[in-house]
DNA sequence: GAACTGACCAAAATAACAAATCGGTCAGTT
DNA sequence: AACTGACCGATTTGTTATTTTGGTCAGTTC
């Protein structure tokens, strides 16, 4: 059962071709003729390991989430406080431009285009990151190192946070530095502002 | 000095036409024949007052922000703790309807069609309720009741938790009763989540 | 004669139509 | 059997004709 010794693996050409078309030019001015360009490979082998251009768009999606979850298990250790592994997550997670890349060019599709799709992918990635963060805000909550609160809006307003610090904030002010970031992330959301 | 008794102060109908117009159309779908129309004017005698349509929408927007200020200028009491002010304005801001209609319309209609007048408008809005906010964080902070942050970073936060908290909770979860929201700032955003 | 009006105009938005592009197929090549 | 690219209908884009809109101002009203 060892992988086949292909010349070349052509769904994998098609796969990283694509997100790498997606990532510059958003969904739509993604054409498949260019991926099967960039590819190097015809286009009607596209069609032979995906349905069609949603399909195609969908698994480069879900590589994403999957990745993302992958990154943050793999940091996560449940011996540790909540807030460190937050903190140790999200540090990471300021050093992936890759799927930062992918995400802010589809943000801004929606923002100038309104493509139905990309609203859509970015709805989808949204719901399964703020659905992981408030299992584990949950998983605090249960072993009593935070607050009762309810997980899903907790974990929403947080993701809200995390993005007004890097992305947003731009606009009212210079973009923050990483340690910035983790410091106000921190202040807010753990000791809370009142001095005590 | 007494205000002359005009048999009808036109600017004002024209005024109060046009803000229930913008609030229920949107800036793009108002047009001056409508105005003029609700405010039983002929559409010359607008422009005796106003300019044009860009100074018209300006002049209801700085009225919505001097309303605004009014509100929370009247509310916040100095002796009182910042949080409690905070809270006080929040929960009278909650029952502001109207202010609140055509800054949703606006939003709205910026995500539908974009209008850059639209967005100039609520950004104005947006910097002008952050520099509220900034100020009252850093008389806070000089006094030593909140710990040290950058004021407009924090505000600007703070009011992004406050939409989150509103308008856009609808999309994850069922929209939030008042208390709730008055809750969740205020822990989010006061004690912090961690247990002590 | 000051305050006000609404027909009028240029400019901008919209609709109608023609041309180009794109997603998806499949007969043919390797 | 795996793969290709010319081909097709559908959608998008570019273009022109029509309508709507912001703004003006000669004329009416009080």
């Amino acid at each position: 059962m060892a992988p086949e010794r292909k010349p070349v693996d052509r769904r994998k050409q098609v796969l990283e071709a694509s997100a790498r078309s997606f990532a510059t030019f958003g969904y739509k001015a993604t054409t498949m003729d260019q991926v099967a360009k960039i590819a190097g490979v015809g286009k009607g082998t596209i069609y032979t390991f995906f349905a069609n251009k949603e399909e195609l768009f969908g698994e480069i999606m879900s590589g994403m989430i999957r990745e993302l979850k992958e990154l943050a298990d793999r940091t996560v250790r449940p011996e540790v406080p909540f807030v460190d592994n937050l903190m140790e997550v999200l540090h990471r997670l300021l050093d992936y431009r890759e799927q930062h890349a992918l995400a802010a060019k589809l943000s801004q599709e929606v923002r100038d285009l309104g493509t139905p799709m990309a609203k859509e992918g970015l709805e989808t990635l949204e719901r399964a990151v703020v659905a992981y963060i408030a299992r584990h805000v949950k998983d605090a909550m249960d072993r009593g190192e935070i607050k009762p609160c309810d997980p899903n809006l907790t974990a929403y307003i947080m993701l809200k946070t995390y993005l007004a610090l890097t992305a947003e904030s731009r606009h009212l002010h210079r973009p923050l530095s990483k340690e910035e970031v983790l410091d106000y992330f921190r202040t807010y959301w753990m000791e809370g502002l009142a001095v005590r």
